[in-house]
RNA sequence: GGCGGGUUGCCCGAGUGGCCAAAGGGAGCUGACUGUAAAUCAGCCGCGCAAGCUACGGCGGUUCAAAUCCGUCACCCGCCA
């Protein structure tokens, strides 16, 4: 029981910073102790996939179960409905069809995390919806409802937050017990006695913490991740371009999924290693080391990358976006590539088609590509000097391509900028 | 039900008859410097090559001219009942 055995969960979580708040850690560590303990976290459906942030509980659950514990993973079909109160005001229902159907994405996408088999450390996968749906109203307000006072529920930050802004729905302040009920049903359920959840959802979890305590006369446990940002202080997640990055290969593809990650700061690449991989100590301490004494090789950014490239897709599709990578910024020459390696890098990023005998000028290939939004951005874009065609600035709008420009035949590699790279498929 | 306040571009937010495609900030894009980094500096940032078009919650009106005035509808907030 020595060498590379683990340490304690509580410990290697303390290590990589993913304790913001918790109930009392010595308690909670006695029972992880006595045997495997049935945890839980929830994801809500407020989108048609998980994004790169709901990864931090999610490898929550994942790590308590690579230690001997049993993750439930929850699907929101019921708090989906409803929404959790955020600062900036009231949210926007969705429709039942669009919750029910998200809802099903998202439970798809979550059972990838966490290994499920016959054994007490199995996953289970539920959906509040289970015991929401039918709930007779009078009989949640005597239950449940009773159990919580507004006076403590007007105190909470957001709710206070709101009441000085726009103000707030019923729908959105009954949120709490929801989430609350949902702690308390998986208690009854399953025995399960741990929630994790972000920063954000403290006031959410010692809702349901406290409501068991209440029901149910037992001291359950919480547990929270502080919320990863930037440098600049954004939200984990945000990319760039502007919106999240998606788990869904549809909607941000794993070349974009890599580059993303293999583009973030020095700081931010060790900071991600420790929460968002399960990447050893010994070997970030390795990366951090490598990334005072030569930055410039990015290496913590490339194992980031590389790491969370297999962990959200699969590790052929790392290899790909890897090579497709080296070939489009590498110092090679563009020419040099055969016709294979071309036609696997052109296969990860985004492709428009043309045909030579159209004459399309610089403008055009640069909107068939989709690296500009229309012909006034692609003309901005080449005055600006961000237009490349194989690695070649183009200053003229009206340039147009010839046959001898077309890679192996068919390609032209079209970049905008430094990073942003796609293909263009053109016929003759 | 009554009275008052509000609804502006991706977000926040100024703007009360022409000088408004609309201040300012944030976000975003490009360039320089670099390490596919950060910081910094510079340019851009509704659509269109352009004429012009579309836009300040919806519809209708007043006016030579409206985001700005009037009517009406919707939604939000507050106070009162």
């Amino acid at each position: 029981m020595m060498g590379f055995v683990s340490e304690h969960i509580l410990d290697e979580l303390s290590w990589r910073g993913l304790i913001a708040q918790s109930t009392d850690l010595d308690a909670l560590r006695r029972d992880l102790g006595s045997g495997p303990l049935t945890l839980y976290c929830g994801f809500d459906p407020t989108a048609p996939s998980l994004h790169a942030g709901n990864l931090v509980p999610l490898l929550g659950l994942s790590r308590f179960q690579k230690a001997g514990h049993r993750p439930i993973v929850l699907a929101g079909g019921a708090t989906g409905m409803i929404g959790d109160p955020r600062d900036t005001g009231e949210r926007t229902m969705n429709s039942l069809d669009i919750v029910a159907e998200w809802t099903e994405r998202i439970r798809g996408q979550l059972e990838r995390f966490v290994d499920f088999d016959s054994s007490p450390t199995g996953a289970l996968v539920e959906n509040n919806l289970t015991w929401t749906a039918n709930v007779p109203v009078t009989e949640f307000l005597r239950d449940i409802g009773k159990h919580f006072s507004v006076n403590v529920m007007l105190a909470r930050e957001t709710v206070k937050r709101r009441l000085e802004g726009d103000g707030m729905s019923y729908t959105e302040f009954s949120y709490l017990l929801l989430q609350s009920n949902d702690y308390l049903q998986l208690y009854r359920k399953h025995g399960c006695t741990l929630q994790l959840g972000g920063q954000d959802q403290w006031g959410n979890i010692v809702g349901g913490v406290d409501l068991v305590r209440k029901v149910e006369q037992k001291s359950v446990h919480a547990l929270t991740a502080p919320l990863v940002t930037d440098s600049q202080g954004r939200k984990f997640g945000k990319s760039t371009g502007g919106g999240n990055v998606w788990l869904d290969p549809a909607m941000t593809s794993p070349y974009a999924w890599y580059q993303y990650f293999v583009n973030v700061d020095d700081a931010e690449a060790l900071t991600y290693l420790r929460m968002l991989t399960f990447v050893p100590r010994e070997e970030i301490e390795e990366l951090t080391r490598q990334t005072e004494e030569k930055p410039q090789l990015r290496a913590a950014q490339k194992r980031l990358a590389e790491e969370f490239t297999n962990l959200v897709h699969s590790e052929k599709e790392t290899q790909q976006v890897i090579a497709a990578s080296q070939a489009l910024f590498g110092r090679g020459e563009l020419r040099e590539l055969d016709a294979s390696t071309l036609d696997a890098a052109m296969a990860e990023v985004p492709t428009g088609d043309l045909r030579l005998a159209d004459q399309p000028t610089i403008v055009e290939i640069l909107v068939a590509s989709g690296l500009a939004a229309g012909n006034g951005a692609a003309r901005r874009t080449v005055s600006e000097g961000g237009a490349y065609v194989n690695n070649t600035r183009v200053s003229a709008d009206d340039w147009r391509p010839t046959a001898d420009d077309l890679l192996h035949g068919k390609w032209l590699v079209v970049r905008k900028g430094k990073r942003n790279t796609a293909g263009v498929r053109v016929t003759p």
